[in-house]
Formats: C-alpha cells, sequence, structure tokens
RNA sequence: GUCUCCGUAGCUCAACUGGAUAGAGCAACUGCCUUCUAAGCAGUAGGUUGCGUGUUCAACUCACGCCGGAGACGCCA
C-alpha cells in the first residue's frame, strides 16, 4: 500500500505546485526505479512540469525537493535529482516497519479493499461443450479465469465464477449418435459409425457402461447419459486443477424454458431487439444489425428455417447474465473466438448497457509441441492431450503457475516433454521454496528462549531486510495491477521476485542469531513472508508446501 | 482479401501500460554447505527488442508501412 500512498501525497503536493505556475489538472506517476539505483520510488513530476512550462526540469526539480522534504517529514528520508529530471526518493525505514505491522495484523486479508464489495463482478470461463473431457487448451482459459476471479475477489468484489454449459444443439446429437454407434459395435463390429462422430477413447467407455447394464436399446437416452458422464469427467478434472465453479448455467435453461406464455429466453431476447429495431427480418431469417455498433456485416440470429443460431442463444445469456444483477461480466474465450467480440459487444450496447460492462479476455491458443513437432489438437480426432493427462504428469501446482507465466494475448507453447521432465527446475518451486525454509525456520525457532515479547522493529535495517519489506508492500501494487490489465499473471512475476529477495536475506541474515531482540524481529518478518507468499500463491490456485 | 494476437539473450517468457544501464527462469562457465533446507547464494558470459519511418525531453511500449509466425472471418457449433 506504500506506493499508493505515496503517489496520492506527492501528487497532492506537485499538483500544488504546479497550480501556482498555472498548471491544472496534471498528474504523475510514481515509479519504482531501476536495481542499481538506490532509491525507493522515483517520480516524474518535474519533467511533465518542465515540458509544459517549456524550461529546465533541473530547476523544478530541485523546488519541488524542498517542498517535499518540508511537507513530508516522516515519509520521505531523502530525495535528489537523477536522470533526466526524475526525483529519487528514499522513504523512511518507519514507514516500512508500519507496512509490515499492518501485513501481520490484517493476515491474509491484506490488500483486500471493503470498498470494492458492493460490485457484483461474474467471471464466465471454461465454457466447454459437454462433448468430450478438457484439453489442455481449456487448461489455460480455467487457470486465467479462476485466478482472475480469485485476484478480484481478494480486492474485495462480490465474484461469482460461471460456467456456461451449451448443452443444446447438433453437437450434441452428434455426441449421442457416436455413443450409440459404438453401443452397437459392441454386439456388432461392422456396425457403421457416423462420419463426424466423436472417436474419443471416452466414447467408446460410455458406451460400455450403458451395454453393461443390459437394458433395452430403446430405454437408453445416449445424449443424456452421455452428458452425464462427460460433465462428471470435466468436474472431475477441474477439481484436481483446484477450479471451482459458483454456478452451471445451462443453454438448455434460455432455449428450452418455456414462460406462461409459451416463450424461451431465447424468444424474448429476439423479440425485445426485433421491438427495438436492432433485429430485422429479411429472406425468412431474422438479423442483428450488429453494423450499427462496428461488425463489418449483421449476423444471423434466427435461420429461415426457424432454428436459432448459437449467438440467439449468446444474446439471451448475456440478457440473462445483467438481469441477475452483476454489473461487470468478463469472459474469458480461445483467441479462435476472436470474431464473436464485436457482435457480443454490439448486443450488449443493444441490450442498454455501456460497453464497457463487458470485457473478453481473449487468451491466445496453446500449441503443443512433441518430440520437437506440433501436435494436432482436435476434439475430433480423439488424439487431443487432455488436461488430466498433463496435471498427473507434471503436478496441478506446475502446471497452473506454467499457464500463469504469460500474459493471456501472448501464445503459449507447451512442449510436453519438457514439462513432463520440469519438476525441479520448474520456477514454482524456487517460489514454494521459500515457504519451506520459513516453516523450518520457525519450527527451529520452537526451541528459543528468552525471546522478548516486545518487538522493536527498527532493527530491520539491512539493505536485505529493507528490500524484502518493500517486496511485501508491494503485493499490493501486483493487485491492483492485475485489476487494471484483467489478468492474473503479473503474480507469477511478483513472487519469482519476492522469492528472489527471500533466498537474498536468508543467505545475507541469520534469523536465529545471538541477539534474542533483532531474534524476534526477524522472526516476525518471517511471519509475514509466510502470509504474503501463502495468500499470493493461493490467488494462482498454488499450493503452499511446508516441507520440500 | 479483411480482422485479431504475437515477434525481446541459445530456449521459454517479463518489463509496473511512455521513463534511467531492457530483466527473470532454464541451458553454459567459476566459486560457496562443521550453524535456520544447496530445490539456495555470489559471480561470468549472452541483446541493433523482426525491419524501417514518424511522434516525444524520453519508444520494447504509441502511429503508419513492410517481413515472419499463429488464428478468426458460414443461415457451423
Amino acid at each position: 500500500m506504500i506506493k499508493q500512498q505515496i503517489t496520492v501525497k506527492l501528487n497532492a503536493i506537485a499538483g500544488k505546485y504546479a497550480k501556482e505556475k498555472g498548471l491544472e489538472n496534471i498528474s504523475f506517476t510514481v515509479e519504482i526505479p531501476p536495481k542499481n539505483i538506490d532509491a525507493d520510488f522515483a517520480v516524474n513530476a518535474a519533467m511533465i512540469i518542465a515540458k509544459k512550462l517549456k524550461t529546465n526540469p533541473q530547476n523544478i526539480a530541485k523546488e519541488l525537493i524542498e517542498i517535499f522534504l518540508k511537507e513530508l517529514p516522516d515519509f520521505i528520508s531523502k530525495a535528489e535529482i537523477a536522470g533526466a529530471g526524475f526525483i529519487n526518493l528514499r522513504i523512511k525505514d518507519e514507514i516500512l516497519h508500519k507496512e509490515l505491522q499492518a501485513i501481520l495484523e490484517q493476515k491474509e486479508k491484506y490488500g483486500s479493499l471493503a470498498s470494492n464489495n458492493k460490485e457484483k463482478i461474474m467471471v464466465e470461463f471454461v465454457s466447454a461443450n459437454p462433448t468430450g473431457p478438457l484439453h489442455i487448451g481449456h487448461g489455460r482459459g480455467a487457470a486465467i479465469g479462476d485466478s482472475l476471479a480469485r485476484v478480484l475477489k481478494h480486492l474485495g468484489y462480490d465474484v461469482t465464477k460461471e460456467y456456461y454449459l451449451n448443452d443444446v444443439g447438433n453437437q450434441m446429437l452428434v455426441l449421442a449418435d457416436s455413443v450409440k454407434a459404438k453401443y452397437l459395435q459392441i454386439k456388432d463390429k461392422n456396425a457403421p459409425f457416423p462420419q463426424d462422430g466423436y472417436k474419443g477413447e471416452y466414447i467408446a467407455e460410455i458406451a460400455k457402461r450403458l451395454a453393461d447394464k443390459n437394458g433395452n436399446i430403446n430405454d437408453i437416452d445416449f445424449k443424456k447419459e452421455a452428458v452425464k458422464d462427460i460433465l462428471a469427467t470435466i468436474k472431475a478434472d477441474l477439481k484436481d486443477f483446484a477450479v471451482s465453479f459458483d454456478n452451471w448455467f445451462s443453454e438448455g435453461k434460455i432455449a428450452f424454458d418455456k414462460d406462461a406464455d409459451g416463450k424461451t429466453e431465447v424468444d424474448k431476447a429476439c423479440e425485445y431487439l426485433q421491438n427495438k429495431g436492432d433485429a430485422y427480418v429479411c429472406d425468412d431469417a431474422l438479423w442483428l444489425a450488429s453494423t450499427k455498433f462496428g461488425d463489418d456485416k449483421d449476423r444471423v440470429l434466427r435461420r429461415s428455417d426457424g432454428r436459432y443460431t448459437y449467438l440467439a442463444s449468446d444474446v439471451a445469456y448475456h440478457k440473462n447474465k445483467f438481469e441477475r444483477g452483476f454489473s461487470k461480466l468478463i469472459n474469458l474465450w480461445g483467441a479462435d473466438h476472436h470474431g464473436y467480440v464485436t457482435r457480443i459487444n454490439a448486443c450488449v450496447q443493444m441490450l442498454g448497457f455501456q460497453k464497457e460492462s463487458l470485457k473478453v479476455i481473449l487468451y491466445q491458443l496453446v500449441s503443443l509441441i512433441r518430440d520437437g513437432k506440433p501436435a494436432a489438437m482436435s476434439t475430433r480426432s480423439g488424439e487431443f492431450i487432455t488436461l488430466k493427462e498433463v496435471v498427473d504428469e507434471v503436478g496441478k501446482d506446475a502446471c497452473r503457475f506454467f499457464f500463469l507465466l504469460r500474459a493471456p494475448d501472448s501464445q503459449l507453447e507447451f512442449d510436453l516433454d519438457l514439462a513432463k521432465k520440469q519438476s525441479s527446475e520448474n520456477p514454482v518451486f524456487y517460489v514454494q521454496y521459500v515457504n519451506a525454509r520459513c516453516n523450518s525456520i520457525v519450527k527451529e525457532s520452537k526451541n528459543e528462549k528468552n525471546l522478548p515479547s516486545e518487538i522493536d522493529y527498527g532493527l530491520l535495517s539491512t539493505k536485505e531486510e529493507r528490500e524484502l519489506i518493500k517486496q511485501l508492500a508491494a503485493f499490493c501494487d501486483t493487485l491492483s495491477l492485475c485489476e487494471k490489465t484483467m489478468s492474473p499473471h503479473h503474480f507469477t512475476a511478483y513472487l519469482m521476485e519476492l522469492a528472489d529477495a527471500y533466498h537474498k536475506f536468508y543467505e545475507k541474515c541469520r534469523v536465529l542469531n545471538d541477539d534474542p531482540n533483532l531474534t524476534a524481529s526477524r522472526l516476525k518478518l518471517i511471519e509475514a513472508v509466510m502470509i504474503i507468499i501463502k495468500t499470493a500463491l493461493a490467488l494462482l490456485g498454488v499450493s503452499a508446501p511446508e516441507k520440500m
């Protein structure tokens, strides 16, 4: 929280200064200087003001430094000009120690903002068709969506995680036919199999389960049975990946369930758009006038034969989400859906909501490499690599960390051979090792006697200790960065930096030492490290083992 | 053809959304375990940030144009 605090303070002071010079409404940024520079924070105020006044930043900086030191004597211990006109600041140790105590008091709540809790946010992700097990690409969406939801929840928002179940439509019929064909093949090897049917191993397994029951084929609802089995598999795989959902929303609910007038939600959504003039009939089909909102052509909602398209369901589904009181919708889609973004944005605006209330996060697809060659990943071919397979092989923690190491819009090359042998060289262990080392010290400290109950935080003053505390406080900056960019991946980088600061501290500063006062205060620092490591790892869905 | 994303160290990726000498992990090399876990630390080496032009005090970041890679554009789901 330190950076936010100082940003506000410096902006107020420099803003007042700028106003006296006749400049209104300008804001300054506070940054963390490069590692080789001995300062805690840097402000660009002098450069901004000097530019507007067309004068030398050095003179402005000199004046600002004087004002900063005078106005914030409890905060700043040193301020100097550097580089092109940055003002580098060193903050007082007391500020760091206060922040450390805040972490120790607030524990895993550190960084939470109660002021956010009125806003209801929905994160919809995975939403894979129940036609087969989740593959590795779904895993990426699952990791990003789940962690983003955890981050937003930590920030205090009222977050709901939802899985949209496309259990309606042609692919469900294909699924049912595929299982039925396999079922028949059990008795007659030469029974025909649909050309575009699903060929995965799991289809045969479902068929076998049904055949084992020895029932009458006419009594079997193949679609229902297949979806039931596949869904159970999906849920189990997600559970093993530490992903859970608050709600599973069935497309059938909006496509089939009828109200008193015999209308489905899809019917009503389309009528609503048609009455508003945002949908029209042409060639017997119902079209969405999405060109009004930037789409390059209008899209079909209802085909000339009366069947709705996928888009119609989506309109109704998003309408339904808003009607449930969510003020912000976040959708995680694979990049192959990007053509859909414009039209769904158009829908949101036609439904009368702000464009900003829907945020579609596209994550680039995962390309699999095996034996140095690209591996196919088709649900149809049955040759795809499942999420389960990879999780079983490399472990949940490494797998999630790996997916969250990169920004969503960066393509991810997943080398199966590398991932499978990654075990000890994976960065996740570097981070988890911090917690293990801390635990070990805490355990050992139980033998220490004569530790004072009064803690003197002022004893934490070495370079390593300062860096470590600063890194702990940067937890808050990382949270807000994730919120601003709508991506949780910054936490992996944050954790690696924190681990780095910790391991350096560990080498230089012995916790259990001859001085009881110093030992006691360092134990407090360790306690704070464990709080932050555990909390940050939890945001990524990664565990923090006590022993390694 | 139109659109989206990507191009940064040998490999996989960061870079706090325009800031200072572009950083991590892995791989390579050199040191460090009689004291809290060596899954660690210290150090060496590795770069014209795909190419070019422009905007700016300042560009990996923004704009435009090329080159290369991935993907999307159906009355499919």
